[in-house]
DNA sequence: GCTTTGACGTATG
DNA sequence: TCATACGCCAAAG
């Protein structure tokens, strides 16, 4: 396990209920700039039994990353909805579910 | 080693 | 909103 990952990882977890966050911020967060799809390798490759809100993660238009219909998408749609974000046709409305720059500071502590 | 392939992102038109 | 282009980088072939 390479420090890089512990820290996405780390990230992913760090994102509060109802809540979501981009790959890219995640990326960013992991110390990662620019890095978005090495984020989304790691998703990939991450095994089911991991521990891991890896649903709340989207891309940064708030889309669903995985291919819509498939069972990955499903899975992602029910899990965030069970946690009462909004999931309209594949997609989240950040306005509202997306961490700004106020709650991200708040949970991640620290500026950028 | 070089090329292809992504659960991506930003800029442009 | 959609399409293209380019940047990014680890893995797989």
């Amino acid at each position: 396990m390479q420090e890089s990952h512990a820290r996405v990882y780390a990230a992913i977890a760090a994102i509060p209920r109802g809540r979501v966050a981009s790959y890219g911020a995640i990326a960013a967060r992991a110390g990662l700039p620019g890095r978005a799809r090495l984020v989304g390798k790691l998703l990939g490759e991450t095994p089911e039994g991991m521990e891991l809100p890896w649903y709340r993660v989207l891309r940064a238009s708030g889309h669903v990353a995985l291919p819509p219909g498939s069972r990955g998408f499903r899975e992602q749609c029910r899990l965030l909805r069970a946690e009462g974000v909004e999931v309209i046709n594949g997609r989240v409305p950040l306005s509202r579910f997306g961490l700004d720059a106020d709650l991200d500071r708040a949970l991640w502590g620290m500026p950028v």
